[in-house]
This record gives structure tokens, C-alpha cells and sequence, in this order.
DNA sequence: AACGTACGCAACCGCAGTCGT
DNA sequence: GACGACTGCGGTTGCGTACGT
């Protein structure tokens, strides 16, 4: 059999089969999931075979953990988890799986979306490469404390209309601590530890930890913005800030979408890195 | 209304690691 | 140790839909 490489390979291997490619219809939904209610998952080649769909084990696997799974959390990333991206991969870089542990009920798999569709989105219309220095501090020094100061009006608001703190998804969102923080050195078992959202904000909110909010406060006490730099805030409009907006409409102001997060500061501060 | 473009997401692919034989 | 099967991960692609002209 003359084998041109291994995707011809494959692609003739599963025909011979009879495997199916592409979208999952609900009949294969309602026996994949059926399947593993009575049996339980792993094996998943077996699996794909015993529970008669003609899917291999991969595309199985991949449609459970992605989408059936009863504990899959769907709809916007909000403003916590956003932040919990931002920092572990500032960490971890894209180690997908790892990041989404710490994220429950949300996939690998849509966290690689949202960094790509979203963070790569800025990075480019910013003119940087996201794994630039200059990126990278703009999101640590800009980006992050202005996600942890909506958290917070956001808290702050929701407190407020709901008296006993009945608000927001912080409990279900995990960061462990800053690995190279006072907290890190002091915590018993670093990556082990799991620590409320919270942290996070107190995090970047505390000058001990470091100086992120000296700088943030150095920029945004800068009146001065040069007449040729003008705002790419008009770029973003979509996505990310209308699950906050609808839970906390009271913290939004008109044309104050999340995207918003980038403007001209940015540009201005990106400059600066250049300039060093 | 029709068309083109951008966006978001589900699914696929290749590779590397693990495990059993 | 060598080999093959299986699993998990990160990168990439393709399609449906929303949006703009």
C-alpha cells in the first residue's frame, strides 16, 4: 500500500473504517454521553468502538472534555477569570491545561480561544508581538490592575445592591500565589495551594508585592497625552465586557466596554518600553 | 438585499510522553 | 531496551454567524 504520508495515511485508514469526521450530530452526543454515564470514560479508542460511533478515540475524548461534560462551564470569560488567564500565563506561558485547572468547568481549549482571538487580537493591533517584553508588561502593569479595579467596583457595586455578598463567580475561580511573591515564599505548598481570586486582587493591590500599582499610578497621573497619539479604543467593541455589563450594569458607563481597557495609555506606555 | 469581512468556536492534526507487553 | 497503542497537549484550520458597507 503505497503511503504518501501520514495524513493520507490516516485520512484512508478512517475511511476503510468508516470513521466519521467533523461537526457531532446529537444522535453521537446522546450515545457518547450515554456510554460513559454507564461505563465511565478512558480507553477512549475501546470506548469509540464498544459504544458503536464511528468516531476515533481522540474525537471522542476531545468532544467529551470540550463540550458534554457535565461540569463544562459555558458563556463569556468574566473579569476573574480573565485576570486568572492574564497572570497564569504570564507565569506558565501557554501551558493551556495547566491554566485551566485553575479555572473550573472552563477547557483548554477555550482558553487557547480567548487568548488568541482576544490577548493576540491587542497584541497585534498594538503593533507588538504578545511575547514581547513590551506586551508583557503593558498587560502586567496596565491591563491586570485595570481588570482587578473592575473586580472590585464591581464587588463593590454588587454588595451594595445585594446586601448579604451574594455576588459575582470569585469563590469558583483559582489562582495559586504569585510564585515569586512574599506570599509564594511563605505559602507550605506552592502549586498545591489553592487561593481564592481574591488574593489575586490583594496581589496587585499591595505595594509590598510589587511595584505594579507605583507604576500604574505613575502613568495614569499623566495628564499629558501627545495630539498625534489618538485612541484605538474605537477598535473594541465586542465580547468580553457584556457578561459584566449585564451582571453589573451600575459599574459600566456608556462606551465603557472592557476593551476599553486598552487605549491610549497603552500606546503611550508601549512607547516608553521602546524608548528604554 | 447582497456581498465581503471579521470574529468566535468546535474540531482536527501532529507530536511527545506514558504505559503495557 | 524496543516496540506499539494510547493519551494528552498545544497549534492550526474551517465553518457558521454577526457585522459593516
Amino acid at each position: 500500500m503505497e503511503i504518501e504520508d501520514g495524513v493520507v495515511c490516516n485520512q484512508r485508514e478512517e475511511e476503510i473504517l468508516g470513521l466519521r469526521r467533523g461537526p457531532w450530530t446529537v444522535e453521537e452526543d446522546l450515545t457518547l454521553m450515554n456510554y460513559i454515564t454507564k461505563h465511565g470514560e478512558g480507553r477512549w479508542n475501546s470506548l469509540a468502538r464498544s459504544a458503536g460511533l464511528r468516531r476515533t478515540g481522540k474525537s471522542c475524548r476531545l468532544r467529551w472534555l470540550n463540550y458534554l461534560r457535565p461540569d463544562v462551564r459555558r458563556g463569556n470569560i468574566t473579569l476573574e477569570e480573565q485576570l486568572v488567564i492574564l497572570e497564569l500565563h504570564s507565569r506558565w506561558g501557554n501551558r493551556w491545561s495547566k491554566i485551566a485547572q485553575h479555572l473550573p468547568g472552563r477547557t483548554d481549549n477555550e482558553i487557547k480561544n480567548y487568548w488568541r482571538t482576544r490577548v493576540q487580537k491587542h497584541a497585534k493591533q498594538l503593533k507588538c508581538d504578545v511575547n514581547s517584553k513590551q506586551f508583557k508588561d503593558t498587560m502586567r502593569y496596565l491591563w491586570m490592575p485595570r481588570l482587578v479595579e473592575r473586580i472590585q467596583a464591581a464587588a463593590a457595586a454588587a454588595a451594595t445592591a445585594i446586601p448579604n455578598n451574594m455576588n459575582m463567580s470569585s469563590s469558583q475561580v483559582m489562582v495559586p500565589p504569585p510564585e515569586n511573591s512574599s506570599t509564594a515564599a511563605s505559602s507550605d505548598s506552592l502549586g498545591t495551594q489553592i487561593s481564592p481570586v481574591s488574593d489575586i486582587t490583594d496581589y496587585y493591590n499591595d505595594p509590598v508585592n510589587n511595584n505594579c500599582n507605583q507604576d500604574y499610578d505613575q502613568v495614569n497621573r499623566i495628564n499629558y497625552v501627545p495630539d498625534s497619539l489618538t485612541s484605538p479604543s474605537g477598535y473594541f467593541h465586542h465580547g468580553l465586557d457584556f457578561q459584566a455589563r449585564e451582571q453589573n450594569p451600575q459599574c459600566f458607563g456608556s462606551g465603557d466596554t472592557f476593551d476599553n481597557l486598552w487605549n491610549v495609555e497603552d500606546i503611550w506606555f508601549l512607547q516608553q518600553q521602546l524608548n528604554m
